[in-house]
DNA sequence: TCAATTTAGTAAGCGTGCCTAATAATAAGT
DNA sequence: ACTTATTATTAGGCACGCTTACTAAATTGA
């Protein structure tokens, strides 16, 4: 008996899923002709999740570094999805929001990406996709608290 | 009552929760000085896998494009941890195998990924790790036998 | 038997996502 | 006043995976 086999491994398959997600994902933005890509949507997405936060805390509540979503934030800004405003109690600070006219395109990104989702649950049950969201979070609360791979001061 | 939070959203989860557990395996990997990435790790676990395949059929077990294995398979054969050899049947194919010495190698990445992987399910009891798995698995299957983005040729 | 088609692998080049390090401006602590 | 910390950013880089186009070999079939 040698280690366990790597196909059945929840890494793997978890990285492979998410992957494949988001390649759909991508695929279905693209048809629908928004230019955005999967990374920008889920930026908008957390933008609208958390209105009027600063750029340290919306990195922070999407596990990303500062300069990740400055890029992102700088993309969409080009476009007109969002909008950086200087925090009038901190001059070094900006506050981010959603566009004024920007709910109907967040309807529609939100819109099809439901649609991969049904799609990739096609088969589950409601609650299994419960049991399947609430297994993610603590996996994902697990990872994002754990400082093993970080440098330990 | 406007669309369903994108926080709770199975797709946000998964992708945040697969690339957390990927930076954790980068970091794990990197800070034994194997030299490997995630990608490349995940190639050898599949190499290891499904041994004397072809890279055709390799990349479809993987769900990637073949030029994606190409270059994973480059680097790994450069370092010494897999070997290409011509398909006697069929002199255009390859079919690839571990490197002879490499078993302690493979079994020092499997270890790493398993730890990070306890990490990520410290709190987990073998029943949600099996039902987890379980659903990732038809998750998976139904996502890369969806044809949502492909050409409808 | 020889041309046409298909298949296996690869070269080149790109876009996305994410990072670290360094910097400028501002704020806060002593 | 001066040092330290924090916010956003510029600059630069790497991993991953893709597409497109090419070459060599095999297969089909007339």
């Amino acid at each position: 008996m040698v280690t366990k086999l790597p196909e059945e491994t929840i890494g793997l398959l978890l990285v492979d899923a998410a992957r494949l997600l988001r390649i759909q994902i991508d695929r279905a933005l693209d048809g629908a002709g928004l230019g955005l890509t999967a990374g920008e949507a889920r930026t908008l997405a957390y933008v609208s999740l958390y209105p009027a936060s600063r750029q340290t805390t919306l990195a922070a509540q999407m596990n990303v570094e500062p300069m990740t979503l400055v890029t992102f934030l700088d993309r969409l800004e080009r476009r007109g999805l969002v909008a950086r405003e200087t925090d009038p109690t901190d001059r070094r600070a900006k506050t981010v929001q959603l566009a004024p006219d920007v709910q109907q395109t967040l309807e529609q990104v939100l819109g099809i990406t439901r649609k991969v989702q049904e799609e990739a649950l096609r088969d589950f049950d409601p609650d299994e996709i419960e049991k399947l969201r609430g297994l993610l979070k603590r996996m994902r609360s697990n990872i994002a608290g754990s400082e093993l791979g970080r440098e330990q001061a």
